[in-house]
DNA sequence: GCCATCGCGCAACCAATTGTTGCGTTAGTC
DNA sequence: GACTAACGCAACAATTGGTTGCGCGATGGC
């Protein structure tokens, strides 16, 4: 499996991303209540949805005047699995980048611990 | 350290991400060289050259009439370090996703290895 | 020294993507 | 039956990623 442009252009988009944080974090949405804790219209938010539907991240189901949308967590694995293989790509010098990745890592983890203890 | 956008959406286009490959590959290039290898004219590779290099992902220096371009791999490394943490962020919400992930990338590396003794 | 040419930069232009506003339609609610 | 909520569609603007065309400074053969 080569890189997939598609899938991941679909994902690399900010909005996009924090739309599937969002149907992941309660279990679905429609285009109305994504829009409502994102910073663009409505109108907006349906055509991305648009996008991740026709590659196949999020599917939808019409029910009475609302459409729900829900992501399909194996499209969403395998677009987990394209950032790994194209970071382990990133490298002969992929020891180096590496380690060096995993040390901001393990920053950004302490980072998280004090923010969450405060 | 929240996800850096600018970032991502640096890396999140399929002819800059190959760039880097050739960069890494060739420990440096110019935008003709990189320009012969891409299916983009040189004027385009300069622009996601200016993107890159706006962001800290490459470095220039000028030599006579070439500029040469490398990779910053401390930067490069953070955006390795990103992938991990939006795989990270869903998987944790979801740790199917990441099993499921981890079996994509499994069957990947093991595709790989059949290719490699061909 | 001179001139062909190589690598780059700049500008104009084109197409696709991402956003907006405005309006029409359909499904529930009173 | 009227009101409203969720949605779809269309027109438009801005940004982005691509092209072609041209000009300029550095280099190298003669």
């Amino acid at each position: 499996m080569t890189v997939d442009d598609d899938l991941w252009s679909a994902v690399g988009d900010p909005i996009r991303r924090r739309m599937l944080d969002l149907l992941l974090i309660e279990g679905g949405g429609t285009a109305t209540s994504l829009s409502e804790r994102l910073p663009v219209t409505r109108q907006a938010v349906t055509k991305h949805l648009v996008v991740l539907d026709r590659i196949g991240l999020v599917h939808s189901t019409t029910a009475g005047r609302e459409k729900q949308f829900r992501v399909d967590e194996a499209q969403l694995a395998r677009a987990v699995a394209q950032f790994t293989e194209v970071g382990a790509a990133w490298g002969s010098r992929l020891r180096r980048i590496k380690r060096i990745a995993e040390t901001i890592q393990r920053d950004q983890d302490a980072n998280d611990d004090i923010r969450k203890k405060q």
